[in-house]
DNA sequence: CTGAAAGCGCTTACAG
DNA sequence: CTGAAAGCGCTTACAG
């Protein structure tokens, strides 16, 4: 294409990316040629090899896209990065798992990727963070535990819990369960009894609890399949309408989101019960939740720990941009508040 | 690396790739010098110019990606392309408009990319598919109008909404009103007069729409600014409790998608309307919706046509990969079928 | 089974 | 302002 122009390719180079001074009659050349031969421009391929960089932002997750996605928590987080790594210039690539089987393949080990973030992982990311460090790709991890080699996104979710736990208490609750979310990826539901706790390898999932656990100590868990309305109604159904008639019936609920909070209401309404004169409920995360059960209720609002997302997953691409760039690493902390809506009140006496 | 192995590169090369014949003594040399010196596997960048091939599929969507993601018809989509890509070893790459914006720069036109398929975009997608063409690169089209350039992943959009109305026909509907999804990506909402509709862009939205007025010629339609049962609700709420108190409520609705069919349905509920009694209401999608009120209803399944998402996102990909092979181009139409649940009865008197 | 060679298409100093 | 050169790190025929 230089040829055609009857420029050398540094000057189609420098006329194409504008970087460098080219006069206009060359460029205008060079523009005609690409043109005339239906070039499309440089290969990004080519590009990458040369500058060391592809442009490329891996997005780890650990579920099926389908199910990641359902939650609107990733989906906000990604769109976070998805602004930063945007303005930056550089596009997201999606990854499924941290490491697709133990064959040594699959693209955490074979994809162009600048820098990776990993999103929402509920299972042992050790291995695909070991992968990329041999690569020498940047890894930025949010709410996971510490990870020798991977910049930290954090958010305070034990004690945001501890807050929620002890809000309970000071309107008199003694009888707390939590419904919580995955302990792993094996989609298990049912009481948390101390075997299931410990083999538990979601850190978000484990902050949490402990956090409750810090104000209740011997509070019951119920954990969910996912984080969803109908993981929630499942879940509460098992407390309201339980197999086992004269259990006693919790005065308040904290659910680790607010997708499984509105599913434990609609439990209880369904099983006669008034919210929050019978059973309080608090959620985690502070979502809009487009569900029929809050425009059909009182409930206006949940009472619930409001994370900001989207920051997170601003920080997370600016985190990973700048590593990229060589600097510093660059970790991150976030606070969740305590948003005081109508599914609390007093405890029933 | 290879140096420090005692082998030439192509050895090296061929010992990681497992392609060729490698002795195994030279494997192991190749293998411990890798780990003695940190080597990360090749070089991802020059290994895609080098075979002139990235492993990377671009999926290219209109919207923030919060707000794709937010609906279940583009999730699954998704996961259907993922589902092909990854047995191929391609991994996603998230592309967010067809054209960032005029400068001619973002991902559609750097990004290393074998393939493109355009997802639910609901704009003009002809400026990107030509840069694409530019560049080569095989781009797939699911649900719209046909494209030069582009293989088509077609769905029955307006002979299945034919046959839902058809069956509201049979039904004895005669005031039948359009929930429509998005005409193009301005979040409008309103009813659409023909001025509206001449300007829509919206392939899905405006075939679904043809379909019901080939049996209701002069059906009125209400646009919705997305997908969601909230846009749902808003829509309804203006058909059931408007502005024109006088206004004749119609004794069905057709919406565009399931979510909007749910909304409708809340909408007409909170109006003291009876389901199927009063109003009828189809969808269209036949997802799962996870919304309370089809908990704390008598209403168990939505009447609605069914179409196959992940399928299409399976013959998405297929096609892509097809065309990446230098095969022949694939394109794939399918069928929605309707399902009739128990939100659809005879017209009221 | 192994090695030397060529080249994928660019961009970046550097010399003019 | 322009061009010649070097090289990013691989893989693939090809010759041995």
């Amino acid at each position: 294409m230089a040829r055609a122009a009857g420029v050398a390719p540094s000057t189609a180079s420098l006329a194409f990316s504008g970087a460098g001074p080219v006069s206009e009659d060359a460029k205008a050349r060079v523009l005609a040629a690409a043109a005339e031969l239906g070039y499309g421009g440089p290969d990004p391929r080519a590009r990458s090899l040369r500058r060391g960089r592809s442009g490329v932002i891996g997005v780890v997750m650990d579920e099926r896209l389908s199910d990641a996605f359902r939650d609107p928590v990733n989906v906000l987080t990604l769109d976070g990065i998805a602004e930063v790594a945007g303005e930056a210039g550089a596009s997201l690539l999606l990854v499924r798992s941290p490491l697709d089987d133990e064959r040594g393949t699959g693209p955490i080990v074979d994809a162009p990727m600048d820098a990776v973030v990993l999103v929402g992982c509920n299972v042992r990311i050790d291995p695909a963070v070991a992968v990329l460090r041999r690569r020498q790709i940047p890894v930025v991890a949010i709410e996971a535990d510490e990870i020798e080699g991977a910049v930290p996104i954090h958010l305070d979710n034990r004690e945001a819990s501890r807050r929620a736990a002890a809000f309970l208490r000071d309107l008199g609750h003694t009888a707390v369960t939590v419904v919580t979310l995955p302990l792993d990826g094996s989609r298990r539901r049912g009481l948390v009894d101390p075997a299931r706790e410990a083999e538990g390898v979601a850190h978000t999932t484990l902050e949490r609890l402990r956090g409750v656990r810090g104000v209740y100590g011997d509070a019951p868990a119920v954990e969910a399949a996912g984080s969803s309305v109908e993981e929630g109604r499942i879940a509460g159904q098992s407390l309201f309408a339980g197999a086992a008639p004269g259990a006693a019936i919790p005065t308040a609920v904290v659910a680790q989101s607010d997708l499984l909070a509105v599913g434990v209401i609609s439990a209880a309404l369904d099983a006669g019960l008034r919210v929050p004169e019978d059973v309080s409920v608090v959620g985690f995360d502070g979502i809009t939740v487009d569900d029929s059960l809050l425009h059909r209720s009182p409930i206006r609002q949940l009472t619930t720990l409001v994370q900001p997302f989207e920051q997170k997953g601003r920080a997370a691409a600016r985190a990973a941009l700048a590593m990229l760039e060589g600097g510093e690493p660059h970790p991150a902390a976030f606070r969740s508040e305590l948003r005081i809506g109508d599914t609390t009140g007093p405890a029933r006496s």
